[in-house]
DNA sequence: TTGACTACCTACCTATAGGTAGGTAAGCTG
DNA sequence: CAGCTTACCTACCTATAGGTAGGTAGTCAA
């Protein structure tokens, strides 16, 4: 792996623990045992480091969903391995995700990084949406009106409850999802 | 309004605003026009003025909540009104809640500011909890074995699609929470 | 073999962060 | 009116942020 891989694979660390603010070039050259200025020569602006973020959040996402879409054996069982990939995630990585990392420091992000961010979410509420358009066709789930707001609720619910997880402990992680997984069975 | 209290209030604008790291001492002493200095002297340390902020957001909390509960004509009612309380504090006025403002900041928080948080939580969650079990009591809403967590439910979503919204727009804010009403009432 | 390119370096810049030491001027209290 | 407290001040500290100028050593292609 080159020095380039090596910074963006540090700050993709770095920025799920603490957010793009949370960490700086001279935790990335202390780190990779470099000077601050040669991680500048790979990446000038901070702004171009955090582009490139973007798309190795895209990489790691679309590698993740994929995963799930491979593997899983039902429209719910996909939802349930994004679910529990992200409390492995949370919970024994300490680490949240990479696309919330960036909502955490939205007003002062330049408008470059919050249009990539805009196009990673999109990906991630299609992925989610056509999980649950799937289910219903299937009659897995019930009928739905609206299957792109039910993903939403999914995805809101699963990041928030992470976010509460991290100072309330896991239990109610489960009982949020246990009661949306009931819903959209109904 | 004393200088204690004017430095609580500038505060809490910029917490909701940019988050707890997202403002120093010398912006407030800016504002104020007094020292950096002076304003150690009322918060020697910035998690003194975290604190502050703590009980500040209570406050605010607690005045929401109880204006809800007395105007609100129905349970699902209590809950719009939080609702668009919401959407008008993120929308109107560019600003996230003071809870999630310092969630955004979590992992550089000293324990002190992470207890005081939990508690807002908590308090957040049995009000809306209560909202939720006196609309299943009075036959509004549809009868459920968790309302916790379907309380949890609702603020995940309320948050997360507020935190969307200042990206993507009001729109999938609206959906979300109209099919959230959905499930509630089935 | 020369010149461009890459990947690093030293040394520096300005701005800002949180925080402290010590002084002053006003007001309240015995 | 002495002494304490409160609310400010000037002046300073160390650490760190993002960023830049300019140099060097190695690679690689014409």
């Amino acid at each position: 792996m080159n020095t380039k891989q090596r910074i963006v694979e540090f700050s993709a660390d770095r920025l799920r623990d603490k957010g793009f603010d949370g960490f700086s070039y001279l935790d990335i050259s202390k780190e990779l045992g470099i000077t601050k200025a040669s991680v500048h020569h790979h990446f000038p602006k901070k702004e171009d480091l955090g582009l490139a973020l973007c798309d190795w959040t895209h990489d790691w996402l679309m590698q993740g969903l994929d995963h799930f879409d491979q593997r899983a054996t039902s429209a719910w069982n996909k939802l349930e391995r994004y679910q529990s990939a992200a409390l492995k995630h949370a919970m024994s990585e300490q680490r949240i995700c990479p696309i919330s990392a960036f909502y955490n420091d939205l007003s002062k992000l330049p408008d470059s990084i919050k249009a990539k961010v805009k196009k990673l979410d999109d990906l991630e509420l299609a992925w989610v949406t056509r999980a649950i358009s799937e289910g219903i066709e299937q009659g897995e789930f019930s009928e739905l009106e609206d299957p792109r707001a039910m993903a939403a609720l999914f995805i809101f619910s699963c990041k928030g409850a992470l976010y509460y997880a991290r100072i309330h402990g896991e239990a109610l992680f489960h009982q949020t999802m246990q009661q949306y997984e009931n819903l959209l069975r109904k």
